[in-house]
DNA sequence: TCCTATATGTTGGCTGGCAATAGATAGCAC
DNA sequence: GTGCTATCTATTGCCAGCCAACATATAGGA
């Protein structure tokens, strides 16, 4: 997988994966590249300026919690988010469609050629 | 559409154009334009740079063409250009594969959470 | 005469993920 | 008790690659 490949579709998969509860950063990594099979290992440069933005447009909240010393910023979806994600999971739809009839035209569109 | 939606699939989809035969520039544009329901309208600075990108890589080829007093530079395929196409097109099955499975993970795979 | 469609091309700019870098805690192996 | 690895957060500057804007020309209809 060419290493930029998530461009466009990184807010999406932020928002996915904070869908079923509160996650940190280095949580959201793992949880990343579990459900994609290993493909998508994105990078730290990648998701907490992304984490960041997303918290100021309103789309997430964070809160720092302890676990013995270590401190975590725990991440998760607020309203405005959730409704972020359904209409991020309509454009991917959109967008795969789009892209997937100009590759792969259905054979009903062009007959007999 | 965002407008550079295609970003990273742009060679993909003017290899699949031009696999039922050559087209010029402007028709690739209208051909692309057609196939996507009107989704994707590339634009001059997209295609004509990517196109001579693709004959200088070996993948097309090009040649001029006389309609009366108009000149069209007609692109076709090379062999290289239909292997090119065939592993832009497994590419494409597994972006959408890695991604798709982040924003839709299969309930299969987190039972019962 | 003007507008639109057809046709090809270039230049500069911007967006956004990435590589590189930095630094801290924690646990295990040796 | 020393390294190595995993866990955890964060910033900076680069650059690939598509796009907007521009430039140019033929052709045909209103």
């Amino acid at each position: 997988m060419r290493p930029d490949a998530v461009r466009g579709h990184l807010d999406a998969m932020l928002l996915s994966v904070l869908e079923a509860g509160p996650l940190h950063g280095y949580a959201i990594i793992t949880a990343v590249q579990d459900r994609s099979g290993g493909a998508l290992e994105l990078r730290t440069g990648t998701i907490y300026p992304a984490l960041n933005r997303l918290e100021r447009l309103g789309l997430l909240r964070s809160s720092w919690q302890s676990v013995g010393e270590r401190r975590r910023r725990c991440y998760e979806l607020t309203n405005v988010g959730r409704r972020g994600l359904a209409s991020e999971r309509s454009a991917w739809q959109e967008f795969t469609s789009a892209i997937g009839s100009v590759l792969n035209p259905a054979a009903s569109t062009r007959p007999a050629s």
